[in-house]
DNA sequence: TCGAAATAGGATAAAATTACTCCTAATTTA
DNA sequence: TAAATTAGGAGTAATTTTATCCTATTTCGA
C-alpha cells in the first residue's frame, strides 16, 4: 500500500525538470540535486521518456527536458509511467481473482477507493505543484 | 501501492465471521470456505484476535468469533491490524525522509491522499459490508 | 574525423518483503 | 486421558524492489 521508491524518484525528477523551465538537464545533474544514485535516476528517467512524460537528448549538451508542459502532466501519470497501473487489489483490476464465491461485499469499496485515489492525483498537474507554497 | 493478500484474506475472514454471527468457527472452515490455506489462514486469525478484532477459544468445540459486533469493526482497523499503519510514502509518517532539501511541495499531496483514503476505509464497517448488496 | 559527453537498454545482483509452511506447546471439552 | 483446537516461534520459497554495471549509440565541437 506504499509508493515505490521508484515512483517517488520520477515525482521528485519530474518536478525538477519542471523548474528547470525547459533547460536540458543531465542525469548526473538531477541526481545529484535530489541525492539519488545516477545509475537509478538514468533507469527512471528512460521510463518517463518511453511514457512520453519526457524527452532526452543525447550526445553532448544533453540531457532531459519535460515533453509537455507542467501543466499538462498529473502526478497520477508519472507514478503510473513507473509503477504501471494503479492497483488497490488484485481482483480490481483482474476480475477473476474475486468472483470465487461469486459474492464478495468488499469488492466495490475497493473499486471506489482506487477510482477515488485516482481523481486525486489526477487533479495534480506538476503546474499546480509548482505553484504551490513548499512545506 | 497494493493491498497485501495477507490484508485481503484479514478482511474475508472478518467478512465469514459476522456472516456467522457468533458462532464459533475454526480456522480449518474458514480457510476452506474462502479457499486460503489453513496455516497462513491461522496466522492472519492471531493477528485479528491481537488487534482486538476477533477473540478465540481453544479447544474441542473452539474457533473464533468477532470480539465486537460488526457495526463496530471498520475495513481501516482489519487492514491495519495486518499490514501496520496505512502509509502511502516513508515521508507521510517518518519525516525525516522528506526535508533533505527542506522544500517538498509534493509532501502535502501525500499527505492529503492518504487521509482520504483512510476516512474512506474508515467508514465501511462490518455491518454496512454486510447489508451492501453483493457484486 | 575523432574524442568526449551524454542517453539507451540489457543483464545481473543484492536486499527486502511477501506469502507462506511446519513444529511444538498450551488449552479445552467430553 | 484423548481429541480437537488455538498460540506462537522458526524457517523457507517466491516475488518484488532497488539498485549496479556494461556496452552500444548518438551528438557536439575542436
Amino acid at each position: 500500500m506504499q509508493l515505490t521508491r521508484e515512483a517517488d524518484y520520477a515525482v521528485r525528477c519530474v518536478l525538477y525538470l519542471a523548474s528547470a523551465g525547459g533547460r536540458p538537464a543531465a542525469v548526473g545533474e538531477i541526481a545529484e540535486a535530489q541525492g539519488m544514485s545516477a545509475a537509478f535516476t538514468a533507469k527512471i528517467l528512460q521510463k518517463l521518456v518511453n511514457a512520453g512524460i519526457a524527452a532526452s537528448r543525447r550526445g553532448v549538451k544533453g540531457g532531459f527536458v519535460l515533453a509537455r508542459p507542467p501543466a499538462e502532466t498529473t502526478l497520477l501519470e508519472v507514478i503510473e509511467a513507473v509503477q504501471g497501473p494503479l492497483a488497490l487489489n488484485i481482483c480490481v483490476v483482474d476480475r477473476k481473482n474475486c468472483d470465487r464465491n461469486s459474492r464478495c461485499s468488499v469488492h466495490p469499496v475497493w473499486v471506489e477507493v482506487q477510482a477515488d485515489m485516482k481523481k486525486k492525483l489526477e487533479s495534480y498537474t506538476f503546474e499546480r505543484l509548482l505553484n504551490s507554497s513548499p512545506r
